[in-house]
DNA sequence: CATCTATATTGACACGCATCAATGTCTGGG
DNA sequence: CCCAGACATTGATGCGTGTCAATATAGATG
């Protein structure tokens, strides 16, 4: 159902954009970004990601995650869901295990979109 | 009920906050960096910020923003005054007009929080 | 095939929030 | 003093979503 055969994460369809403040969003272009930054604003999510990034070699299974939490597995399952739909989360399976992995890159596109451009 | 009379937005009090992946956020950081995301993370209120940015002089009333949305006046009002307590936007009336400026460094360190450090 | 474990999906519920109409507050002018 | 205009506050409503229990899927092992 994708539009070509270049898959594109929500990420990186702003990360192209010009900073928040460079020029008026058009009203597409909020939408995405703010759906985008809904996906962030979850403090379970946030430290999903926080908490992958500081795994050994970048990786963390969901059966390591889920300890961390005082929640039920399937609202693990669902935060990493969104995290890998938006692109911020790789996802490998590897036997009976899934393993999550922080895209960086994309997480510092985000960044610049909101705080200018690094340069 | 602050802790001294210095006055910290939001944004200021996790500013400080190492960078997302640096190391696992405390479940108190997650819930101030999600609360500010959550801010940010509505296209009214992302449009609101560009729009004030591009405004003349970085200043906008209200007045100028509510024309560029089809919403009431209202509701206008209920997101700048979201911006304006997270320390996003700066508040400042001259007569009967209310203008808003945005608080650049605020969403630079915002940014450099998700994105990492700009260095 | 049977079973166990790891993860995902589904359906339901409760809570948060974007929105509006109505009303309140403040400032300037006649 | 009263009116008009700019902006804020309040209260109500509908929708989105985080959560869980129950169930499904899929891989490993015997």
């Amino acid at each position: 159902m994708s539009i070509s055969a270049i898959e594109l994460t929500p990420v990186q369809t702003v990360a192209c954009c010009s900073p928040l403040l460079r020029q008026p969003l058009s009203v597409d272009q909020a939408e995405r970004v703010a759906s985008l930054l809904k996906a962030l604003a979850e403090p379970v999510r946030l430290r999903l990601l926080s908490l992958v990034a500081s795994h050994a070699d970048g990786e963390a299974c969901v059966c390591d995650l889920a300890e961390a939490f005082d929640l039920a597995q399937p609202t693990i399952s669902h935060h990493l869901k969104v995290l890998h739909e938006i692109g911020l989360l790789d996802r490998s399976k590897r036997g009976v295990w899934v393993y999550y992995k922080v895209r960086r890159e994309a997480l510092s596109d985000l960044g610049a979109l909101i705080g200018g451009a690094p340069q």
